[in-house]
DNA sequence: GTAGGGTTAG
């Protein structure tokens, strides 16, 4: 830790400058050091010169000194000059504010506000928009009277801060009102407009805003590439960014970021590996963000070797680079090594997050680890001091119901509400799936029972009760399940698998045709069924919800999304090659059965990625160890 | 001597 020379202010001041300290400096040149330091120890060093000519009270660059400490993120060092300095002027009032805004201080940054108008300190424009800068929404409500009584609500860069207020706070009424009652839009204006849609999922009209500009510049497309990105429409974003280049316009990091995040949503490994070498030819920086986004991409898109190639040569990383790559060893069935990795944070002093947990709690309920997990859940509010959320009840009680333990997890949900958290739907849904497992239809019975009387039943609950009727041959069940369905208008979300050929996604539903290679796809699913049959493999039935005859239940199964979507690799890919595969859903027991099977026929990788996790299917074996 | 818009993890 770095002291600021403000011990040595004191002394050093009573000291005359010319006691043969070094040459004489004047505070011009002073003023272009500190402008020109580079790192904390050069500003301390100048700091500790301005001291020793006995400028210490100079306001230019004290007020240099200042803004140059908040750049290097030392606020404290900041704060403590300025405590330090008689009668602050306007000046020195906005830039401690400002500093104050850059670490998200809002409250206190009003505070100094305050205390700036008590001691008659006139704000300005700028003192505006310093404290309006990333302002939550109802701190900028109050501010608003201020600027319109002062008189700044037609300054530009103000207007478009309190647009940006309202824009980012949700209030896009009011955000869109000071907008189009703006003297004149800037594309800063419009860029924190389409952000403030983007950012609340209304990409229309972020869009309709956004084609409107003729000039955009970075951080414009990066915007809109980023709402797309993160309200699921990664295609769109992936579409776009496209654009963004045939408009030589040139993508920087935050581009990439985004539009990795978007390949990984959908898995589409040949384009994020585009988009890799592009950076790499380009001279691009891998700074943290990206290196994280590029770890979270090639995780979801199936190369855990690529995610930890980048990991080991990423300096400095931090949480959220460790947390991406935790759950990437857990999401590809590498428990050991989540847990390793998990505890290296620790080595390294990265103190844990709530979604650290998430992902190491995930890893063990993946791999049956239970007593390490529930010590894990335990440690998160005895020794990290984090509350667990339901997210985190909902993957203790996965652990617990997946290993078997249904009535310990069953207790859980009922023990939440000690923490004044009460189950939800995805908990019970959770429950529900262990129910299926271990086929225990007591328990999915008492459990749907009070989804329904309680009106906490969606889609998934009765889905979840009727495969578990259909597994133990019970079709009354499953006909009372498909009449409860109808009659609450629930609707099962179609089973949809991709694959990406030659930087083109193909997508297949069950049972689809539309592909213009259809009858290919489907001699190919004829072909495998002839493997299976020679290597007497029978269809598991279990788990198709229709009481319908066994023949049609079979001719059902050979076309599940999945079962296309790998033919299509089959046929478009060469021999020997791997194939990747992104499912929405979670692989039924048959495709699981089948993939295993097509792996050691054919002697191809199959790599599937499922809602859960992913399934690395190698000579006939897969990577989850059929514990999923 | 000062100001407004964009980034990562479940």
């Amino acid at each position: 830790m770095l002291s600021t020379p403000f011990g040595a202010a004191t002394s050093s001041s009573i000291v005359p400058p010319t006691t043969g300290r070094g040459p004489s400096q004047s505070p011009e040149t002073l003023a272009s050091l500190i402008s020109s330091s580079k790192n904390i120890t050069q500003l301390l060093q100048i700091h500790a010169a301005v001291i020793r000519h006995g400028f210490h009270n100079h306001p230019v660059l004290n007020f240099k000194l200042q803004r140059s400490y908040s750049s290097f993120g030392r606020l404290d060092s900041s704060l403590a000059l300025f405590t330090h300095t008689h009668d602050p002027n306007v000046f020195f009032y906005t830039s401690i504010i400002h500093a104050h805004a850059a670490d998200n201080l809002h409250m206190r940054g009003i505070q100094l506000y305050i205390q700036m108008m008590s001691q008659d300190v006139e704000p300005n424009e700028f003192t505006f928009s310093a404290l309006l800068k990333g302002c939550p929404l109802e701190p900028g409500k109050l501010l608003h009277p201020h600027v319109i009584k002062l008189g700044f609500d037609c300054n530009m860069h103000v207007r478009t801060a309190l647009v940006d207020v309202y824009s980012r706070g949700g209030d896009l009424v009011s955000a869109r009102q000071l907008f189009d009652t703006m003297p004149e839009r800037s594309l800063v204006s419009l860029t924190s407009m389409i952000t403030g849609y983007a950012k609340h999922g209304d990409l229309i009209n972020a869009r309709s805003l956004f084609d409107t500009i003729a000039d955009k510049d970075a951080v414009c497309w990066n915007v809109m590439i980023g709402g797309y990105a993160k309200y699921g429409k990664p295609t769109d974003a992936i579409t776009l960014f496209r654009k963004m280049l045939q408009t030589k316009m040139n993508p920087n990091q935050v581009t990439f970021v985004a539009v990795l995040s978007a390949c990984g949503q959908i898995g589409a490994l040949e384009s994020g590996r585009w988009i890799h070498s592009y950076i790499q030819n380009n001279g691009i920086q891998i700074n943290i963000h990206l290196g994280t986004a590029l770890i979270d991409m090639y995780t979801k898109c199936g190369s855990l070797e690529d995610a930890l190639n980048i990991f080991n040569n990423l300096k400095n990383k931090d949480v959220i680079t460790y947390n991406a790559m935790i759950s990437g060893y857990s999401m590809h069935g590498y428990h050991q090594e989540a847990l390793l990795l998990f505890q290296d944070m620790h080595k390294n002093h990265k103190q844990p997050t709530a979604i650290s947990f998430i992902g190491i709690l995930n890893s063990c309920a993946h791999s049956g680890l239970v007593s390490i997990g529930k010590g894990i859940f335990l440690s998160m509010e005895t020794k990290h001091k984090i509350k667990p959320t339901i997210e985190h009840y909902g993957c203790v009680i996965n652990l617990l119901g997946r290993a078997g333990f249904l009535n310990h997890a069953y207790t859980l949900t009922n023990n939440m509400n000690i923490n004044n958290i009460k189950p939800d739907p995805i908990i019970f849904g959770t429950l529900l799936d262990s129910c299926t497992l271990h086929k225990n239809i007591e328990l999915a019975e008492k459990i749907v029972k009070f989804l329904i009387d309680h009106n906490l039943a969606n889609s998934g609950t009765y889905i979840l009760l009727s495969n578990l009727y259909a597994s133990a041959s019970n079709w009354a069940g499953v006909a009372r399940m498909r009449a409860l369905m109808k009659e609450h208008g629930v609707q099962k979300e179609p089973g949809c698998s991709s694959i990406e050929v030659n930087n083109k996604v193909h997508e297949f539903v069950a049972g689809d045709m539309k592909h213009p290679k259809s009858e290919e796809i489907y001699g190919m699913v004829e072909e495998v069924n002839g493997w299976l049959e020679s290597h007497g493999y029978s269809p598991q039935t279990d788990v198709v919800l229709q009481d319908i005859g066994k023949r049609e239940r079979v001719r059902s199964l050979e076309v599940h999304s999945e079962k296309l979507a790998i033919a299509f690799g089959l046929i478009s890919t060469k021999a020997g090659s791997s194939i990747k595969i992104v499912k929405n859903l979670r692989v039924c027991l048959d495709c699981h059965e089948v993939t295993k099977l097509i792996s050691k026929v054919t002697g191809r990788r199959i790599v599937v990625r499922d809602r859960n996790r992913f399934h690395h299917f190698v000579d006939g074996l897969c990577s989850c160890g059929d514990y999923w």
